[in-house]
DNA sequence: TTGTGACTAACAGTCCGTC
DNA sequence: TGACGGACTGTTAGTCACA
């Protein structure tokens, strides 16, 4: 599984935990909500900067947001 | 201090602690020499893909790499 | 509410060097 | 050995109409 969608799934899946709709999170992350979408479908290759700002949307930080499984598995 | 400035501050550690030159990791990693330096001195913006590479090259992943204070010092 | 294809400006990333 | 520069190509950022 490439990185791209490891993090778009880690995304989707704090996404749903904190009850956003994409349009809402790109709001808040200040990109376009079709962009939400191409990360979350693993279609983006995200440069650290803009993922910043989407992983302190999900009131978030890098080191929470990656310790996941999701970055462990092999699959 | 910007997302990139701490990458490349956590680069530069974890080459140093394995004595790699930044050409022998830009080698393991499959990237230019260049490139490292820009990294490590905080001037390029990398994409996740990259980023991998070069987490992998140093024997980390993301997790490890991530979970240093760092990333969670405000500074 | 979410996904897709297409588009341009900007920049990621390479390769050639010099200091 | 590492920082830096210019020139170059490929890819991402950011947005839109549409489904």
């Amino acid at each position: 599984m490439s990185i791209n969608k490891k993090i778009g799934k880690r995304i989707l899946a704090l996404r749903k935990i904190q009850n956003l709709s994409q349009e809402a999170l790109a709001h808040r992350a200040n990109v376009d909500r079709t962009y939400i979408t191409g990360v979350e479908t693993g279609k983006r290759n995200v440069t650290v900067r803009v993922l910043e700002r989407i992983i302190h949307a999900l009131e978030s930080n890098f080191g929470t947001f990656f310790n996941d499984k999701v970055f462990l598995d092999e699959k």
